[in-house]
DNA sequence: TTGAAAGCGCTAACAG
DNA sequence: CTGTTAGCGCTTTCAA
């Protein structure tokens, strides 16, 4: 060991590899890395991933479902220990994913799942978070809330649309799908161009709950070069608490979606696996949920007692 | 080669690396992966390693000098094929680097370099960008112009720091230094404490260059909270246009460092030499300069003709 | 307790 | 041109 140490022996992780079957790396399936919650997960895996000596390969599907299936592909033939995956957008059958759990490298869904994978999961309660979110308007006097919401088919999608319409419900505000607002890209733009066409469709709109805080940015920024004031005429509602919801004029009210937390727990429940995988124990499956919270600033009224 | 395929063989991975002594993997190394200009960094190192078969392993430094050694050497030691760097704001020695480099592994540098270390580089002529933008306040009227600055020692705020004066001398206004504001972190607060300071020892000041996008809006967001007529009183310029520039309000006028391209040209020189390297062929050092430019917003005034 | 050897799966070299 | 084999460097097993 001396003799080892005073030559500087370092081992060779390739044979290490191919002799253990390991490679303490891991694969982290993104959508976009340039959205700042998304980076904030990469954060979080990277860390919790480092702690527990492993390195972190990063690929994105782009939204895309022909990317998620390469990427995913890409991954398995380097034989890496495991994946974190946020569907894309377009998936909604899940075949390839399944037939990779099968074969052996566990997988963990975060922030965008699907009920169809059985295997282990981070997420938020994201019908709650709405509701929450939307209850908000309604406390601070919002009576004709528009939503802007993403697309059709991820669940992320549906169940803040579902929490949204939950909270009208609870309130007895009348359900009116012409307040519904579908963007494709959750863009700036898409905000943007949903503010005017909300103002002409609905002049009296009086509060607007935006899907993710990039779309909210949009409709500010939209609604304040019309002259429309915020929050006295129209208060916005973001979500995710991306940084720069602080910095909008006024600033931006929105629900905080822990990413930095997030992606460390999805670390944790790959790693949990894997070690139970080692060990030759039965592997359990765990969904943890993530708590989340309104960060109340000024695109908001204030809450009436 | 048919029974193959239809056995739906895949080569080991591990065996590969272990027999061909190479991983098709990379390293990247940024300082603090949230911020947006990195973001984009990794979004074109990625995809161009993809498109040659490279995946792309991410680490942190964030801008400790401990963390820079430590994640070197993880890397060094999963034999992966080359890394790619950003300096730590805290790297003032290099004899970490350059033992990797003799050591066989080539690295990049990209964005925060070092003229002390011999390999190749992406950059941004920051000492240029800097006096065009210092310049381009002067000729929107601006004869008081504070700089926030970063941290004494990395080259990028050095060389931002001496565009600036030198802008000044070009221009016959004295360099003052009391106007120079040093920040440690580069953060958002100390941008807006910077404000502060500046309006306290200066109330005559009319103009501000931030050493990058979120000080900037620091700045702007103070200044604004402060009844500061922006850009009537008092211009701002930034430095890198983060995507925030664009939603501040006023919207902030900006220097473009396009930093998807610049990632995209970082794996281009490591591909490049990793191609010499197997082709045994003489390996050429080579830097590249990425051209910036002027994003004119309403953080200032027009350019008087 | 220490030492030798087999084998992980590939590729390149070499023999037939 | 096809088929066999050595060896990459490690770990684990088995023998001494």
């Amino acid at each position: 060991m001396e003799l080892a140490s005073s030559l500087n022996y370092k081992p060779n992780a390739f044979a290490q590899s191919l002799r253990n079957q390991e490679s303490k790396i891991i694969g982290l399936i993104i959508p976009k890395i340039v959205h700042h919650f998304f980076s904030n997960i990469i954060d979080g895996v990277i860390n919790s991933a480092s702690e527990q000596g492993y390195l972190v390969i990063i690929l994105q599907t782009e939204e895309s479902y022909e990317k998620e299936k390469k990427q995913l592909q890409l991954l398995v033939d380097k034989n890496i220990d495991g994946i974190l995956l946020s569907l894309s957008d377009m998936t909604v059958q899940y075949d390839h994913i399944k037939e990779i759990i099968n074969q052996g490298t566990p997988i963990v869904l975060y922030d965008k799942i699907t009920k169809s994978i059985d295997c282990s999961k981070v997420i938020i309660d994201d019908k709650k978070a709405a509701f929450n979110a939307t209850e908000y308007l309604i406390k601070t006097g919002c009576r004709k809330i528009a939503h802007v919401r993403g697309p059709l088919k991820p669940q992320t999608t549906i169940d803040r649309f579902t929490g949204y319409k939950l909270a009208l419900e609870t309130y007895n505000i009348p359900f009116d799908n012409s307040l519904i607002y579908l963007t494709e890209n959750l863009s700036f733009e898409d905000g943007y161009h949903a503010a005017e066409k909300i103002l002409e469709d609905h002049p009296d709109v009086d509060g607007v709950f935006a899907f993710t805080d990039l779309v909210a940015t949009g409709v500010l920024v939209r609604l304040n070069e019309l002259g429309i004031g915020i929050p006295d005429q129209i208060s916005i509602m973001g979500f995710s608490n991306w940084f720069l919801s602080k910095i909008t004029s006024p600033s931006l009210t929105t629900v905080d979606q822990p990413g930095y937390n997030m992606g460390r727990k999805a670390f944790k429940l790959l790693y949990n696996e894997l070690h139970q995988i080692k060990n030759g124990e039965p592997v359990r499956q765990e969904i943890v949920e993530v708590s989340t919270k309104i960060i109340p600033r000024n695109s908001t009224k204030q809450v009436i007692q």
